[in-house]
DNA sequence: GCAATATCCGAGCAATTGCTCGACTTCGCT
DNA sequence: AGCGAAGTCGAGCAATTGCTCGGATATTGC
């Protein structure tokens, strides 16, 4: 029975344990920036968070659960700032180009890494509905902006515009002029879909 | 002494053990395709390529190796269909594209996975260096068709075009009219990159 | 102060990993 | 047929992995 708790096996409800909690999840990222997704393993997260092993299992069903909720952490944050600017009325391309870049810029190292390691072992449904929803809500502010577009366009220039990003991020493309970088990118694509054929 | 054997530890000398060689790196990219880089294991590599494991450690120092092995082999095969192109003479965009296009859509998943691995853990120099040449070819390919362009923006459209290639690879994105989303895509960027300021 | 509850701990287990090594088999040759 | 070199093999080792469990320690409500 007990088919399967979502997520935190246990609640924490002192304030030491929801720190313990949060101490975990963040020395998962410190590991997953510094040294990379090899050596994420649950023994050196404990370590680092300067905590037992037992008790990081007593918060995290397993291993694979304590990435969902650093995901869930990092993503939230974009999600919530993009629903900001959504909520402020007319699409604003250029606020939510630059909330993205901001996000990638805050920790890119962690951003590009929590990137690619979701398609190494896709990370349950919930990460995905997030990554999903930052898409639509993306592709929902360009649609605004773009008059007649094709949703897989939409889509294609949001994924044009991470992909740019996260390169910025990687230091495979200068970050000087970024945002006009990935401006122009987005819009050469968008302007052109419908003078074609 | 013997700093250490660039790749193959040994190189096969009888027609059956270059089979032998051959049919490893084939198991190590059947197992990315199927089961993803978790699963990439050397017993689990030799057992699918039908040898001992023994067998396996003959040719290749160690698991890293087979990937570097395995990433020339894919790589290789690219890079010398795009110097192909290239000695043809007169830049062609399309033929370009559409070679990165039949490569991706070959074994869709191994590039994928191929692309993905090397940002977990950096491959060594020389799969590095094929990447690059890639870029750089591709790249100057482009920049005989978009006049004067600088280096990083040929190198972001690139970019742009190898990602939308990927998704589609990844089933993301439909493949239908590929060819005309990147090219549109491509387009779009490198045109609008001397019209402004 | 004290019990009940919440939190923390880390030795250690079962499983898996990358890899070694010495014994065996097949090949190419005369 | 016979011999050395090339090739193959897989039991098993040292290390590491994800994770459990029973007991120690801290915090709370009284």
């Amino acid at each position: 029975m007990t088919p399967a708790a979502p997520e935190p096996k246990k609640i924490p409800k002192q304030a030491r344990a929801i720190a313990t909690c949060a101490a975990i999840v963040e020395a998962a990222a410190r590991i997953l920036e510094e040294q990379g997704p090899e050596a994420l393993t649950t023994n050196r997260i404990a370590e680092r968070a300067g905590v037992g092993i037992g008790t990081l299992y007593q918060y995290f069903p397993d291993k694979h659960a304590i990435l969902v909720s650093l995901i869930r952490r990092e993503r939230g944050a974009l999600l919530s700032e993009l629903r900001g600017i959504e909520a402020e009325g007319d699409a604003a391309l250029g606020e939510m180009i630059a909330a993205s870049i901001r996000h990638q810029f805050d920790r890119p190292k962690l951003a590009s890494a929590l990137e690619h390691i979701e398609q190494a072992f896709p990370l349950g449904p919930e990460a995905a509905a997030m990554a999903e929803e930052i898409a639509a809500l993306s592709s929902d502010l360009l649609g605004r902006r773009f008059a007649p577009v094709e949703r897989t366009d939409l889509l294609t220039a949001v994924l044009i515009a991470r992909t740019i990003v996260n390169a910025a991020g990687d230091g495979l493309l200068p970050q000087d002029g970024l945002a006009e970088r990935v401006e122009r990118a987005v819009r050469g694509y968008l302007t052109n879909v419908t003078s074609r054929a």
